[in-house]
DNA sequence: GTCTATATGGGGATAGAC
DNA sequence: GTCTATCCCCATATAGAC
């Protein structure tokens, strides 16, 4: 298994208080840099020197380029899809044995990357837009991110969307999570671009805005009913629940 | 102005018929490595190898990588963006002076890219994977193709949106656009993705599958009511009208 | 743990022959 | 127009001193 050549305690040295080490130091440059320029166009170079660090630091604490990028988007991603999984466990056990409320599913899902951190909005927008490089970018570092990632949620959200938004076919089911997905992602890239274009008068930096305006949006959307037929080839038709999804979000491999 | 050092002349070849030059092969070999690895990741070697030409093609031909990149995007661009325009004129046309039909703007901004060429579904795929990139990636140099070819869509399909769709106010417009274009982007990148993890059910090769799922679903969208007030601050309601939509994509810098 | 120094490779660009 | 050969820069990674 892929364990770095050493494990570096966590000395205290004498210059900050909590500041554990140069490792936090790297990963905040990191995720600076790869919010800014992208994985690939952030060099270990400007890294380490945004860091404050050596070069061979990178080696010495991630082992290589690909450990560091990993650990900026555990980092992040881990404690966001927990909280994700914790309120829609808490919505679905409230509302057991009814179907959880369509608009908390989809808060569930948006809020917690959204409105992540209390810290600066500077901060938040900077999260948002690494969150969203993690779906745009093709390289096989992100899908392997996304892949331990996301497992759990993408598999457990369109079960849930299912069953708050009965009537709608598995397959409908998944092309609207995911279209929910683009819109957040979209926001998250460009929300500098989207408030500049208006004038002011859209305000990516204000998280309460985002979620209402994104959250009035898709909820019609799902709501919507679904035209059957569309051309494509039809279903197979499998099994007998319409409540439930099968196989959904593999994330294996393909593209 | 940045013109090329030399201009080459369509000379016809020995060897093929209508396949005019080099050029060709390098667009399009170009254009399968930028979709399937980004334009950071395509290398001059990679493409001009894959064309069957010498490196130094590249730079007799575009001058540099970038020309090379510009080349690539107007050449698809260019022709989608007509379309859409010209779509819209028709229906603004028809419909004058009442307003457009709503699903038809729709349409007209989103069939033009999904339903690109009559060629093979996968030569569609990868357009649109290519198109999605425009989108996704943070560069300076697609920030610029952004501009130079979206400056009348984005100026002219939210002002139709916004007479489309009275009684939402322009900011409110302009976030649904880019919800909008976050959702067509998604599956432009992660069609394959939304294919598997559906076990069949969802064809994103078949563009007419494609499009109705997106208007049904945005069209939806665009109808809901907005609540009005959502903790940003009040916009400074400059002008009177409501239907004309004002300094809307800039597409200048910021990001 | 942190540093210097370096190995090794790949990238874009271009000069100049054909 | 196309090719070969090459320049030069910058990237990652690592060895080994401190």
């Amino acid at each position: 298994m892929p364990r770095n050549t050493a494990n570096p305690p966590e000395t205290i040295t004498a210059e900050g208080e909590a500041r554990q080490h140069t490792r936090d130091a790297l990963l905040d440059a990191a995720e600076v840099l790869f919010s800014e320029l992208g994985v690939d166009g952030a060099s270990l170079r400007a890294i380490t020197a945004r860091a404050g660090a050596n070069l061979a630091a990178v080696s010495y604490h991630f082992g290589n380029k690909e450990g560091l990028v990993r650990a900026v988007f555990n980092r992040r991603l881990r404690p966001i899809n927990e909280e994700r999984l914790r309120r829609l466990t808490a919505l679905e056990d409230a509302a057991s044995p009814e179907a959880p409320d369509p608009e908390g599913v989809l808060r569930a899902f948006l809020e917690p990357v959204v409105r992540f951190g209390q810290e600066s909005s500077e901060e938040q927008m900077r999260f948002r837009k690494l969150m969203g490089r993690t779906f745009a970018e093709p390289g096989e570092v992100m899908r392997q991110r996304l892949r331990d990632q996301f497992q759990e949620v993408g598999d457990r959200f369109p079960r849930a969307l299912a069953r708050a938004f009965p009537g709608l076919e598995p397959g409908i089911i998944l092309w609207r999570f995911h279209f929910m997905i683009g819109s957040m992602v979209q926001v998250a890239l460009h929300g500098a671009l989207i408030a500049e274009s208006s004038g002011g008068a859209c305000d990516p930096t204000h998280g309460e805005e985002v979620i209402g305006r994104l959250v009035e949006f898709l909820l019609a959307g799902f709501q919507a009913p679904s035209t059957g037929a569309s051309g494509g080839k039809q279903r197979p038709s499998k099994g007998e629940a319409s409540t439930a999804a099968p196989a959904i979000f593999a994330w294996e491999e393909g593209f």
